[in-house]
DNA sequence: GAACGGCATGCGCATCTTGATCGTGGAAGA
DNA sequence: TCTTCCACGATCAAGATGCGCATGCCGTTC
């Protein structure tokens, strides 16, 4: 899952990135109004992380921009504390939760969580397929209810497959989710990990469409 | 489904016509406007995506000669951000639809699929004859609920025969519309590939009309 | 130094293609 | 109406192609 920070106060910008990349996200941070605009405008995140008061252009417009483009991902916005007017304008603005500062990270952590949950239409934390079953909140996997031990990046691709299941997702959908910017295309680490994901919970998780891509929900031959 | 990109900056446009490729098209590449004037009109295309900056020839006046000439296929333009007098224009020209760059590659391919959608007057991503259905979402086919596989080829040729569900399609036009340039015409990989629909879906699926080509919609007996 | 992520190489196999052969519909003639 | 023949399409099998897989190594990070 890749997010978008857009706050200007460099420190806790810096923060929010490493905290995040800890939970397990692809992370881009943009300090200003203008480069963050540009950066949700080009590039595909699965959620955004906004603050309000940003210099030159005005949180608010930058999230309007957005939505006037067409761009669904979830915003959270972030806004001083009691600042009423602030959540108002920024849910019309189609923002999808607030935050007040300061706040905790563990909240703000689940508030995302919750977020993207939502977007791609989960009601639950819980995601199964098959016999797999991925816990967004925990972040564990378990095959037939034992405990897998899956590394970040493995964690990351099948999290977005199950994000997606049933749809065929291409290689290049993959890396534009899973890694930050500037990544080499044309590598084949998405092989590899689907490679090692397979070695971990079975060689049927994950179906290969040659020439379009791979896909979760068991092939039936 | 075929598509002609005409972008005069090369890295986008290969990027694009990859990115397009992993979606299951088959793309032609033009990097002027002359050239991709020519290909236009000499080609057939399910789409086209067209960057109105072009050097030479302006993309506007290729649209022209196009609409001009009589060319019908959906064209989608680019253009540059906010540039609200270039998108009036072109929407005057004939164009479609049209994307502000920077864009998301996903909503591109979205965008994209409801074009040739529309152009063939289908009104959702599901596509249904007898008891098949297609989902040019997900890029899945089932038949009476179950999903069957196809490879990529199969799922082209069944794609485009959907698509125009009732015509009469040719085997040439099969070719033109499945492949890129430069495909060697006189082979049967399409009676190849449509008895193996056949043998998957049921020899019903696609009826024969002698000498003129294939059609899908059971034949009235 | 252990674990992880990324990269390169060679191999195997699914898929595509081709050519050859078989089947069949339809026109023409009796 | 029936028969014959021809041409077009269907099917099959073998060969070529290239995609995806596995493996191992190296650099980096913790």
């Amino acid at each position: 899952m890749r997010i978008l920070i857009v706050e200007d106060e460099p420190n806790l910008g810096k923060q929010l990135k490493s905290t995040l990349e800890g939970a397990g996200y692809a992370v881009d941070l943009s300090v200003d109004g203008e480069d963050g605009h540009y950066m949700g405008s080009t590039e595909n995140y699965d959620a955004v992380i906004l603050d309000l008061g940003l210099p030159e252009i005005d949180g608010l417009t930058v999230l309007d921009r957005w939505r006037k483009e067409g761009r669904q991902f979830p915003v959270l916005v972030l806004t001083a504390r009691d600042s009423w007017s602030d959540k108002v304008a920024g849910l019309d603005a189609g923002a999808d939760d607030y935050l007040a500062k300061p706040f905790q990270t563990e909240e703000l952590i689940a508030r995302l969580r919750a977020l993207i949950r939502r977007a791609s239409g989960n009601a639950s934390s819980e995601l199964n397929v098959g016999n797999v079953r991925l816990d967004t909140r925990s972040g564990r996997v378990t095959l037939d209810g034992q405990p897998v031990k899956l590394t970040a990046q493995e964690y990351k691709l099948l999290s977005y497959l199950m994000h997606h299941k049933g749809k065929v997702v291409s290689r290049t959908e993959l890396i534009e989710h899973i890694y930050d910017q500037d990544f080499d295309r044309d590598s084949n680490t998405i092989e590899v990990f689907v490679t090692r994901i397979r070695k971990k919970l079975g060689q049927d998780v994950i179906s290969t469409i040659r020439g379009l891509g791979y896909s979760l929900e068991e092939p039936v031959s």
